[in-house]
DNA sequence: CACACCCTAACGGAGCGTAAAAGTGT
DNA sequence: TACACTTTTACGCTCCGTTAGGGTGT
């Protein structure tokens, strides 16, 4: 048997988070005479749980009830729990990429509080994802939910530009009036086919709600389109690429 | 000039959100005769600009005394603010982490409250990692800290997976006796020097402190050996991948 | 007696949500 | 008079950190 302090130190958790979760009914000590706290192994393990339990973010009221039904709702709650960090992570993950954009905005001269339009920009594309959401099945939003929790904001700094470059390279084809069907015009369409299937996962659903996105990208909101102005594909482009890739596929 | 209703939605804060604001001093509109706060346009600019310091995690307080010297404190603070997002963003990413491995455990046919052993596993695997600092140097520990932002949990898992690929090839080719000069060796060697690499970014501070971590694996904590366990590595291999890494450099 | 440790009670903090009570007015 | 708005005041929520005042005892 353990005196708070003793406890507190052998489990990393302070006296006072013990009184705490004490009040709260989430371990209850026995009590000497005189009202002192006696800790014992079992309360240990059950204080790791607990704070397994508070690692992951789940707030104590809940915690008390996870672990009085003995586990049967543990899981549900873990998964539940794991969406809802998901996606708070990708929110975490759009918050620095703002940062970023406004800190390169901040190097390139711009020294006022216009650096925070760069900021306000951001939010204000979040705002149109939900959007263009009207061009995806249901079960199309869902797939991509789910693998939003992936898309940190390196990799999507990573893939916008490779996007930039591989336009530009199908662009300078183009001018050098190079063959479609040729082999450098086949690894363009390589490319460009790997980059969307980073998008759609190869799902086809995904994938031919992506299409009618880039379909109607006349009635896109003034910021989306905006936002998509450094990624300009022309008709000319588009024939270039799907012959590439056609001429690949054989 | 509006009233507080209309401006709430023009704006898409609620109004007790504006009556907080006004409270705190962050934003101040001109009264009525009555009382009744009239926004302006000017106030319009001014709350968007709260609302994106808002928006990346900057304590209203702080709002505040931001926007008061004109802008000049914002690139330190923008600065400081992405590191403590990446930071979190890290941690959350532990977080789910673990809690994937313990529905992974869920699986494969634990069904009590053992799950939470493995979230409590990862957290001690993470108060070890302060223990490791110990084997880099001042400027590696800080290469290392800016691009832990960078290891989203997928990119751990993809890692981990690839390097024990990695070693049991290694280990087959071992077996079955391979020439470590052979154009198959080099090829493990050069697999085994980009996950090196991923790791130390090429960096030859990061790369020595992490030989040494390496180098004295007897006496790392126990939970980091169990943490290992899986990826073990044995004196042959270690020769066979050099020799092989040797004969790839000429 | 003194020192180290224990107890309970209560405020604070971040950012509002949510009544409650009462005044205003296109 | 009634309806839609507005105002201020103040408690609630989360997880403890931090005094404050006062008992206990390896």
């Amino acid at each position: 048997m353990y005196q708070i302090q003793q406890f507190a130190q052998l489990s990393g958790v302070t006296v006072r988070a013990l009184h705490h979760y004490d009040r709260l009914g989430l371990l209850k000590p026995r009590r000497t005479a005189a009202g002192y706290r006696l800790y014992s192994d079992r309360d240990l393990e059950r204080l790791e749980q607990i704070v397994a339990l508070k690692f992951i973010g789940i707030p104590l009221k809940q915690i008390r009830g996870l672990l009085e039904r003995n586990g049967s709702a543990l899981p549900a709650a873990l998964s539940k729990q794991r969406r809802a960090l998901e996606e708070k992570r990708f929110q975490m993950g759009r918050a620095i990429k703002a940062i970023r954009e406004a800190e390169a905005a901040l190097e390139a001269g711009r020294r006022d509080t216009a650096l925070l339009k760069k900021i306000i920009e951001v939010i204000e594309v979040q705002n149109d994802m939900d959007w263009a959401k009207k061009y995806y099945s249901e079960t199309a939003q869902a797939k991509i939910e789910a693998k939003r929790a992936e898309w940190s904001p390196e990799l999507q700094e990573r893939v916008s530009r490779q996007w930039l470059e591989l336009i530009a390279d199908v662009e300078a084809a183009l001018k050098a009036g190079e063959d479609p069907t040729s082999a450098k015009a086949q690894a363009l369409g390589r490319r460009w086919k790997e980059l969307v299937e980073g998008f759609t996962g190869g799902d086809p659903q995904v994938t031919e709600g992506l299409g009618k996105l880039w379909a109607d990208r006349a009635n896109w909101p003034e910021q989306a389109q905006q936002w998509a102005q450094p990624f300009r594909i022309t008709g000319e482009m588009w024939q270039f690429i799907s012959k590439a890739m056609g001429a690949a596929r054989k």
